[in-house]
DNA sequence: TTTACTTATTCGCGATTTGAATATAAGTCA
DNA sequence: TGACTTATATTCAAATCGCGAATAAGTAAA
């Protein structure tokens, strides 16, 4: 039998076959206001004018697709700092109307006061509330602006509901929470987060056992400061835990 | 600020820019004798002649990724129910020096027995045993065969390391180990394939009790024959959990 | 200054899960 | 028939988890 790979490792002419474009698109999420958010952006001209997509950019020939991702990211204000991570790729033949468009899918992770800050910044940006259904099943990955359905361009339904998908699989036994906020924090914002995420309620007592049983939390002998009532100590991520 | 998002959504010419190729490679595993192992095939000609790859194929302009990695999948025999899944997209401007090619890598994995099967039909495929270090730290993606290391071509070694993290990462959640195994089974065969990719001895009870508790096992009246001793009882995977 | 109020943090318990040793069952083979 | 080996079931202690309650620490009002 012959073999594809054969075929095209031993004689490759890159020049003789069409190549598909590649594009990352990005998922940059917060949780703001209780629930999990995502940014779009609107888009002005044809195909899906009108809609909302999430910010992406084609991958240039002299970069790596994380360097691509890292690109993107810059050109908005405030994102320097986010955690980026790889999702998935989106490759069905019609995604986009235009012409083969090959998608990597990369999801950000920001605190919500650089989120608003970026939004703040950049007119043409939209903050999206991400439907988070109650029960265990997937998720639906349909955006909301001020309770009213967003429809999205392109496939980005589907990346954005992977993208919460794959936050929710990954937030309690990996330290991706922390991206979502500020440098210092207290344990009940960190409870907020993942309940955010996960969309139920959270034990107190069982996961502040947890999170310092885990060795992830530094605290910083500081209190909280404008609270009405007793301030919580804030906490700082301690990225390696000191072994020995 | 300008957006890159922008400037492509709004007025893009697909013969405008170069476009890079757009490969799928898979990781074909299984588990032998006890330990992991991959399928490679032996590269005759530069770049990389001599050494082993992943064994893979150009997306072509008509077909969709996964539809990509099914032919390729395809062209060797005895593989056509194998599980199949999206790993990781590489993208490194340099990861193959003749051009620029953007890979999707997936992970498939088979029964020992197709496993074997292939490899006799087609004489370039190799069988390579991975190294799977004891700690419970990341794994190196070195290959072995016979005890002695196997240089891979291209960014294989990582790309090999990144599907056994994978894999080990999901087989305690996820149903994918039933893929390893054929349709019938008992439950010290589905215990060895779990050993074999976690690397450590587990309890037998104690995964007797998980398996049988997650509803995924059905058992078939039927018992293991050939056995010199008490025969173990078959069961089979059932696919959906009855509800209700 | 004192007291009420609200939230942070800790404590303590029962229920559930997990690890591991042991007992019993069921086949083959001498 | 009985020794042998592995499958399967039982048992028990340890660790974990959910959850309610007690205690602590601030602010704001009396």
């Amino acid at each position: 039998m012959a073999l594809s790979e054969a075929e095209f490792l031993t004689g490759y002419d890159p020049g003789a076959y069409d190549r598909p474009s590649v594009a990352v698109d990005l998922v940059l999420m917060s949780v703001i206001g209780g629930a999990p958010a995502a940014l779009l952006v609107r888009r002005e001209e044809p195909p899906f004018a009108g809609r909302w997509a999430l910010p992406g950019g084609f991958v240039r020939m002299d970069e790596g697709l994380d360097e691509a991702a890292r690109r993107v990211l810059g050109d908005k204000a405030h994102m320097a700092g986010a955690y980026v991570e790889q999702l998935y790729t989106f490759g069905a033949v019609d995604r986009d109307p235009r012409t083969r468009v090959i998608s990597v899918a990369y999801f950000a992770l920001l605190p919500a006061d650089c989120f608003a800050a970026a939004l703040k910044a950049d007119g043409s940006l939209s903050l999206a509330r991400i439907a988070v259904p109650r029960t265990t099943g997937d998720v639906a990955g349909e955006a909301w602006s001020e309770d009213s359905a967003l429809p999205l361009a392109f496939d980005h339904a589907q990346v954005l509901g992977l993208a919460v998908q794959r936050l929710r699989g990954k937030i309690d036994w990996s330290p991706v929470g922390f991206a979502l906020l500020p440098e210092r924090f207290t344990l009940r914002a960190l409870q907020d987060v993942h309940e955010a995420i996960l969309g139920v309620p959270l034990n107190k007592p069982a996961f502040r056992r947890r999170m310092l049983d885990r060795g992830w939390l530094e605290p910083t002998g500081e209190r909280e400061t404008g609270s009405s009532f007793r301030p919580a100590e804030l906490f700082r991520f301690r990225s390696l835990p000191i072994s020995g």
